[in-house]
DNA sequence: TCATTAACATTACATATGTAATGTAACATA
DNA sequence: TATGTTACATTACATATGTAATGTTAATGA
């Protein structure tokens, strides 16, 4: 007896999304997304109580996307590839970059999580394995704060020429540093 | 004949400071600032042509702030200093920093000044002058990403105990890490 | 074929906001 | 003291938004 759906849930997401990164996170509104189905608004509450709820499910889909870039292979070193990743998202997705961590989402919880995929990866870097704990956490901090820098500047246009190649050269560079140093203090203390 | 004003230039732009620290840039509107003088919209109008207009004025006074706050003496190393501020007016005025860094105000204008400020700062540092442009531009361009990446991260409520001499202790640090770098490589050109 | 019902459209109400139009009262001067 | 000017208040209109209430229609089972 039921009428044939003509909207689904990712249908609905999809548009949410293309009007995230067209307009911004701020600019999404039912009525947005009724323009963008040729709909009415009345499909969106057929599959969210409300537009918070829509809003956490699009947040969701950007993080997704944002995993998606951090765990490719970009280069041999899995623990760069996060950081360029990451900078790479920030150029090709500014907007999602800008809702995940410059809006007011409390981004805490979501850089924890990218720390603690970071403090995995770091392990697998042969070099480093000889770093006290302690040690791995000054690394990592470093590391994370000057990729989020990078990352920030990307986003803002200040870095251009930003050329995959550019920015793991950049990242890789920046990491060596740090790397050296870490070492250097480690043999340091012997 | 006329009648005294109750309300000046000055008092509404304090106004909407407070707003702006309080409930964030968005919120910052006609009605909002009337709520807070206890008056109605006219006296905003008053002054300014447009509440885009009045926004603007806000937001070169919290540039103001800024620079008061990057030309503290917090340390004997003036380069430090522009850091140390950058990253404490980021902790102290959250709203602010977002205001001028993280929402849709073109902020590359304002870290070309920045940067520029940083430039003739760096040549204060009698070690540092011996490093060509482009080594000195590297080190620069590396010290910024790292402090605006850390006030991000104090900004963004990551970085916590954050007390002035741990922030300064921390950029001090990574400062020398990029000092370090760049004058050992420096040293192998030759 | 037709009644039922889910899916969508339409309309409407509430709130927030910018800002123009109009009203009002205080104050300096004549 | 009367008056004109101006600073502010009031009111109103336009737009944007969330979302509830109500109307409409297409698909299916009887």
């Amino acid at each position: 007896m039921p009428r044939k759906p003509i909207f689904n849930k990712d249908e609905i997401i999809e548009s949410s999304l293309k009007i995230v990164k067209e307009k911004g996170f701020k600019q999404l509104s039912a009525r947005e997304i009724a323009r963008e189905l040729i709909s009415s608004t009345r499909p969106v509450y057929e599959y969210f109580q409300s537009m918070e709820e829509l809003k956490m499910a699009v947040l969701e889909k950007t993080l997704d996307l944002l995993y998606d870039y951090i765990t490719r292979p970009y280069t041999r070193n899995p623990f760069l590839n996060t950081g360029v990743g990451y900078a790479i998202f920030a150029r090709d997705h500014r907007e999602y970059f800008r809702t995940i961590f410059l809006e007011d989402n409390d981004a805490s919880g979501i850089i924890d999580e990218l720390l603690k995929k970071l403090d995995t990866e770091i392990l697998k870097v042969p070099e480093l394995a000889k770093l006290s704990h302690s040690e791995r956490d000054e690394l990592l901090k470093r590391g994370w704060i000057y990729t989020h820098g990078f990352s920030v500047m990307v986003f803002s246009g200040y870095i251009k020429n930003n050329q995959d190649d550019q920015i793991i050269r950049a990242l890789s560079e920046a990491g060596e540093i740090f790397i050296e140093d870490a070492l250097q203090k480690h043999e340091k203390k012997k």
